[in-house]
DNA sequence: GGGCAATGGTAGCCTAGGCAACAAGAAGCC
DNA sequence: GGCTTCTTGTTGCCTAGGCTACCATTGCCC
């Protein structure tokens, strides 16, 4: 590390800034390439999350999608204001809303996909399989680290992951 | 039953999601870190890149962000409401607002500075320096990738204007 | 039963960024 | 000179997300 030019910016190249180029480059190439579908990268997030678990609560989508509840009601009004899905009360709980897919929005999930797979595919174009490899190894451990970083919100239960299928 | 035979993608292990995991969860660690000293990580870089280039234009800023110059725009608009910088015009070419920090930015520029260092350290713990090179360098590597699919303002344009000139 | 804590969802305010349209100024070309 | 074109910056509208405070409902515990 001594053995950095640090003399000017070695900046834009530090891992940091890097990380959040390429997220959000690649978010905004992923966007360019859905918008006339009229949709976004985080809205496809949503609904491939409900294609294949319909009828999970809102405060579940937010858990899943790793982000605050607020954050996850507004998608679902966005996307419940274009008709992409519908919220329904739970039976037993009053407070639960439980979201699912309108036809249309189960139509073009796949389509999405394939866009999304084929971005992923041009992005990495420059690395081997074993370079992906080791790269989604090396951010799961970088993630794992930020997440024991974080906030914990009550129990830092280490492995609360058994089974959600009620 | 959790899906773990699940032919479907992989989810939240690829790639793409990682990337995105993880840019958000380090802006989110940083921005936790620094909010004491009433700023942002977005707004520190814009001071760190004050600090050493002191003058530029907010299109030149625009540029070495990698952003949009309404958003390095409305980025100056809220540092300068806070007197972190000050826009003053060019005497040469009247369009141009030329940046410059206030004292207190100056100051406060180099401690937010360590704690990135900090952060940065304390995010890649679980990577070796070796690691770190190989992720930072494959990351350069997919961004050069993505700069090449972003919609170049220069050549691509499909000559949409018919020739006007009479 | 009744009270209190936990949970689910919403609304308000904030930063951050994209895209598009525009005004003012500067530059280039007759 | 004047006309056209490019640059710079701003504004408006949009998504996206964080944080806080709040309401309603549920569950728990006594």
């Amino acid at each position: 590390m001594e053995a950095s030019p640090l003399n000017e910016i070695d900046d834009r190249r530090t891992i940091g800034f890097l990380l959040s180029d390429v997220a959000r480059m690649m978010r905004a190439a992923f966007d360019r390439r859905v918008r006339r579908l009229g949709l976004t990268r985080s809205q496809w997030l949503v609904l491939s999350l409900l294609h294949r678990r319909p009828g999970v609560s809102q405060s579940e989508l937010a858990e899943m999608l790793e982000v605050e509840r607020a954050a996850a009601g507004r998608m679902v009004d966005r996307l419940e204001r274009r008709h992409w899905l519908v919220r329904r009360p739970d039976r037993l709980d009053r407070r639960i809303n439980r979201l699912y897919l309108t036809a249309e929005a189960e139509a073009v999930q796949a389509e999405m996909g394939c866009i999304a797979v084929e971005l992923l595919d041009d992005a990495m174009a420059g690395l081997s399989g074993e370079e992906r490899e080791a790269l989604s190894e090396m951010l799961e451990r970088v993630k794992a680290q930020l997440q024991g970083m974080a906030p914990r919100p009550a129990a830092p239960a280490p492995a609360p992951r058994p089974d959600l299928a009620p």
